[in-house]
DNA sequence: ACAATTTCTTGTCATAGATCAATGCAGGGC
DNA sequence: GCCCTGCATTGATCTATGACAAGAAATTGT
């Protein structure tokens, strides 16, 4: 159960056994089946969990209903609201399963003790966050610079294996473009 | 010269007096003139700059010359390509002063010696971190769901003092319309 | 296996914003 | 004071993408 999130941990920083024994100790195990809220749009987000196994998304709605999807989350991820999350402060998003999901999720409590006890893990999750913004950095650049086509493209190679997980509607509200228009897209692709 | 810096600082944590002139010691002052390229895509950044005076912009080009302003910094903030300034890999940005400025700026070494010396410190550029990345999430939600007018309005709100300082293109290449449409919008808002 | 629901496709029409070109305007160097 | 050069404005088209509607296809629960 732990196998997999230890590997993703110790590529980043060198952990003893005792440290990483402690670290699987305090992660709570849960399963979720899809379709299922984990945060709405005004609570605190109280969790910061690993996914073993499934798919989430996180995404904004604004005040016509309009939805953007911020992210889609497999295997070896993590999801959170990280602003909601440390500061504990209402967050702005909605969190929801896609699929059957095994997580191991850190609170704001233990996820301090954690850090207070290992201090090596600061530098994993910082590496995380920066490794975040890197990627929005470059998504807003391609959101703003590219056309439709392109974007799919580019979605289509940084995650190949997300089209046939999860609804082509959602990836369209990834890509800031409506589904008619996606499946235009893919359309002409394919003529060519 | 470091009382500014120090105010920031000291406002994420506490640090003691001899911390404190141990930080300022290794921060090297950089007085540098307007439209001075700061760092060049493809270039590794080996610096991250507190802004004691001025006015920096960052931006992306794409293979057609076409730019989009990833984030405009002034006094109080820190500017620097992250990913690239960590990982010692090339970077895909340009850093450009817009006025001239004065800059206290710390290396890649000088960084890890501080963070290793005051470790408190690591939580002041992890809280940095997450808060650019809060914003930058909040601003692709904006980029992809609402109107050229709408962003105009929110960055007006969110950023009043930068309109004065930068020239108008600048601000259309901030909010990913071309600079005749923001001024378009602009005078429509003035008519009404 | 079927009905019910959800998702995807296809067509027509509408529009925000881009592009191009012309004009005006201001600041800096001489 | 005058000429450059770089910006901002304005107007006339053009285009990528959105909105809506209706049907086809796929998925889901029972």
């Amino acid at each position: 159960m732990f196998e997999q999130i230890n590997n993703h941990v110790t590529k980043c920083t060198n952990l003893s056994e005792d440290e990483l024994a402690y670290f699987n100790s305090i992660l709570e195990f849960k399963s979720v089946p899809k379709k299922t809220m984990l945060l709405h749009e005004g609570d605190i987000c109280n969790f910061e969990a690993y996914i073993n196994k499934g798919c989430i998304r996180n995404y904004y709605i604004d005040e016509n209903g309009f939805e953007v999807t911020l992210q889609f989350a497999i295997e070896d991820w993590w999801v959170s609201d990280i602003a909601s999350f440390h500061n504990h402060e209402p967050s702005n998003m909605f969190i929801e399963t896609l699929e059957d999901c095994e997580l191991l999720v850190l609170s704001p409590q233990t996820k301090e003790e954690l850090m207070a006890r290992v201090p090596k893990l600061e530098r994993v999750f910082r590496l995380m966050v920066q490794r975040n913004l890197a990627v929005l950095q470059s998504r807003l650049f391609k959101t703003i610079a590219t056309s439709a086509q392109e974007k799919y493209l580019d979605f289509l190679k940084r995650y190949p294996t997300i089209p046939q997980r999860v609804a082509q509607h959602y990836i369209a509200s990834y890509l800031g473009i409506s589904p008619e228009f996606l499946s235009k897209v893919r359309t002409k692709m394919s003529k060519k």
